[in-house]
RNA sequence: GGCUUGGUGGCAGAGUGGUUAUGCAGAGGACUGCAAAUCCUUGUAUGCCGGUUCGAUUCCGACCCAAGCCUCCA
């Protein structure tokens, strides 16, 4: 049993062999501050987190790199809409988000690489390209990549530059020798932020600083580079020219691109308005119910984020700590310690083998609700014969590697409960009135007053059940 | 126009050269005073046309359709 990872650059799922053995190099593209981090976002970190964390779970030692791109045209030009230095406009938008990832349960990367605390790296690797011949200065102050200097360019994404296969921008810019080239360096317009260089004032363009932080923090060959599926052109085809061009060997071992995500079926953008905050996310859900979510899904797919996606998901998660609740408290007296190790090892063995299949979380959740099934059918037997809250940590020490059932099970039912009722505005005192209020009619055989209260409290949103040992009530999610 | 990815049951979404996961919804049943909740059982699918094969949803080819990228984008 191995890990086998789908390469973007290979089409086809490939076994999984660092460079080093028993250590990962990973560089994830991470975000432009140029405004507040959306489910996109979300979803991209998620991947890439539990990614690192499953490869970890390998045993790996995982050295995880993530960007913030913290100058460019947007943070420039959202910083002087409303009046703020494009700098601390950049800052304040990266602390924000540091925080709301913390809060979606990820853990923060080995390292959290900066655009503009790299500049000597980036103006170092510019000045390694015109050496090579490879970049050129233009009149304007702008340094571009000579694309035509780099053959492979294209094997990422399978464009072939011969066939002209590349939409040609319209407003080429004018110090451009070829309309296919790209900017390394962009000079400072008057008024602008800017850094000093060899060729006079200006900002780092977006590609290069990917391959300057990369080789700064990994060196000059990487295990895994990600990003989201819109990066692989031009972005990372970018990046592999302008590493390659100066180390002439290979950049990344394996490209992971993530899906994009979709709002009721539309692309999510500016102009339609649907976007999704992370902000207001992670005020209506938990973490838990959030990663759970985004992790049914394939990584590499599209996600549909339609108005049951989250409320489904939010169910499922109640009810997988409904049941670590109930398990933690089943009767131990018939315990089979054999059968329950076997179990134990079952499910762990279905836990790697999906995880192992380019780690598929859908496959990997869709074991899970059997795994809560057997747990629900076991308590139900007055004296259950496999150890079920042996099984339910084993199951939450796997869970780990999603970061999703970690909380104490209890708590979460409990937390759950009060925020319903405190949303409701309701006390428990009230629904264990009209609980009495029921068993009364009930035993004085005035079923209409019964079912009364019973669709009354239905109608709240709590179910009720009776069981052996009296009625019990939840809450409907 | 080019490149890429994909087209699976009512919807969502996995795996697989031969009995087609899982979730939501549906049907029947158990339980119940009746329900709810829960559990059990169950129906329904692999875009179209060829090819390879004893056998293809799975491999190959053509076609149709959809989405993404080709401008900043996770």
């Amino acid at each position: 049993m191995s890990l086998r990872i789908y390469n973007v650059m290979s089409r086809q799922k490939e076994e999984f062999a660092p460079l080093t053995p028993g250590r990962v190099k990973m560089y994830a593209c991470g975000i432009t501050v140029s405004g507040d981090a959306h489910v996109g976002h979300a979803y991209q970190s998620v991947v890439f987190d539990v990614i690192t964390r499953y490869l970890a779970y390998r045993g790996y030692d995982v050295t995880y790199v993530r960007n913030y791109t913290d100058v460019d045209d947007n943070i420039i030009k959202n910083a002087n809409a409303i009046g703020v230095d494009p700098m601390r406009f950049a800052e304040e938008h990266i602390v924000t988000t540091d925080a709301q990832m913390d809060a979606l349960g990820n853990n923060r990367p080995t390292v959290m690489a900066r655009a503009t605390r790299c500049i000597d790296d980036i103006i170092e690797f510019i000045k390694k390209l015109i050496d090579g011949g490879h970049a050129y200065v233009a009149d304007t102050g702008d340094v571009y990549f000579k694309l035509d200097t780099f053959p492979g360019y294209g094997k990422l994404s399978h464009i072939n530059l011969d066939k002209n296969e590349i939409a040609v921008r319209k407003d080429t810019e004018p110090g451009k020798q070829n309309e296919l080239d790209f900017a390394l360096w962009k000079s400072a317009k008057p008024g602008e932020i800017y850094w000093e260089s060899p060729w006079g004032r200006g900002r780092p363009g977006w590609h290069i600083e990917c391959s300057a932080m990369n080789m700064r923090f990994l060196g000059e060959q990487i295990d895994i580079h990600g990003g989201g599926r819109d990066l692989v052109f031009p972005h990372h085809e970018n990046e592999i020219a302008q590493t390659e061009s100066v180390t002439g060997k290979q950049f990344a071992k394996y490209w992971v691109h993530c899906g994009l995500v979709k709002i009721n079926g539309q692309k999510m953008s500016k102009s339609l308005g649907n976007g999704i905050l992370l902000r207001d996310m992670l005020a209506q859900y938990d973490a838990d119910t959030i990663r759970f979510a985004l992790l049914r899904n394939t990584y590499s797919n599209d996600i549909d984020i339609t108005d049951d996606f989250f409320p489904v998901a939010h169910r499922h998660v109640y009810r997988m700590y409904s049941t670590l609740a109930a398990a933690k408290d089943a009767d131990k007296s018939k315990v089979d310690d054999t059968k329950t190790a076997q179990k134990i090892a079952e499910i762990t063995l279905e836990f790697e083998s999906a995880m192992d299949d380019n780690f598929n979380t859908s496959h990997l959740i869709a074991n899970a609700f059997g795994w809560f099934d057997f747990i629900d059918a076991e308590l139900r037997k007055p004296q259950p014969t496999y150890d079920v809250k042996a099984i339910g940590e084993h199951i939450v020490k796997l869970f780990g590697v999603l970061n999703i059932l970690q909380q104490d099970a209890t708590k979460y039912v409990s937390d759950t409960k009060n925020a319903f009722l405190r949303d409701k505005n309701m006390s428990e005192d009230f629904i264990n009135e009209r609980i009495a209020e029921r068993a009364h009619a009930k035993q004085e055989r005035d079923f209409a007053r019964s079912d009364a209260v019973r669709d009354e409290l239905l109608a709240m949103g709590l179910s009720i059940r009776d069981t052996p040992t009296g009625t019990v009530w939840d809450v409907k999610i």
